[in-house]
DNA sequence: TTACATTAGTTGCATATAACAACTAATATA
DNA sequence: TATATTAGTTGTTATATGCAACTAATGTAA
């Protein structure tokens, strides 16, 4: 692949994830969380029902940043916290009432852009978009993965 | 487009946002910068000179924050302030021979990750993703644009 | 069964990130 | 010249995050 082509791309994503990065600030700010509490309100809503530590590695965070999270959803009224039922060492997190609420809305949002987008782009390009997104996707996360839970730093 | 296909495309929009974010927080760590100082480093790399008002608005950020984020830069010996030869109110900033290194093996280090990824990706689907990284990153920025210097919200 | 190891979660502490408001210095304009 | 505007800095505050030390619960081995 041409250097010059590798540039372009690198740019592009850079770009992508500028406005992935403004939609999700925008919508935290909207329904009233913060970005942090955005991130963990959506992985909680998809899992339906999971641990800090689960969640902790979900987001690729340290377990003791999620637990404050998780105190300052609980004290929103947004999740709620209840103790594992065989081993108590695991609490089991889930979205409060008004939590689903919030998690419905960032969806319909991010619904409505992303609908905007294809709106915008051709009928015909639509599949190659589809296409070449579950490649970026599923090949950068193997090219990157190595550094989850460590610096991947060769010292 | 099929709701459906949305849903999909912005779960490999948010895996491409993970990755990405992993990437540049290992190379942040491993050169020994900040994420906030790393980003700042690649726009006066890119510029190769300019303002805290002008990066200020290429990251989005408020020109307090970027005050201080070049004053740690400047510290490290990574970039350099100098007075506006013209117009003494602006500061004209640039990066140090310590900061080009820096610069320099972030890309390195980014383009090997993306060739990686092509190379893992058969060479007849290149050209559809660079043609699809440029449609999203194009219209995608466009759908979230209206956030840009506020939250967007209608309430 | 008791002692030790492991695991999940919380808390103390240090640092990074970021915005807003108030301020200073320089420049532009009426 | 007096006032307004602009760029940048600093004070203050809030959020975000990781590491280390700790507690409580569970598993394991002597």
């Amino acid at each position: 692949m041409n250097p010059d082509q590798i540039m372009i791309f690198r740019k592009k994503l850079r770009e992508i994830e500028r406005a992935v990065g403004l939609g999700d600030k925008n919508e935290a700010v909207c329904c009233g969380v913060t970005l942090a509490q955005c991130h963990a309100l959506l992985e909680i809503g998809s899992a339906g029902e999971l641990s800090i530590k689960e969640l902790a590695a979900l987001l690729g965070l340290d377990k003791s940043t999620l637990s404050r999270t998780v105190d300052s959803l609980v004290e929103g009224g947004l999740a709620e916290r209840s103790p594992g039922p065989k081993d108590r060492r695991f609490i089991s997190i889930r979205l409060a009432p008004k939590g689903k609420t919030v998690y419905r809305r960032i969806h319909t949002t991010w619904n409505r852009i992303c609908s905007d987008m294809f709106r915008r782009i051709p009928a015909k390009k639509h599949a190659l978009i589809i296409e070449a997104a579950g490649l970026i996707a599923e090949t950068l996360t193997r090219c990157t993965f190595g550094f989850r839970n460590s610096t991947g730093c060769r010292k």
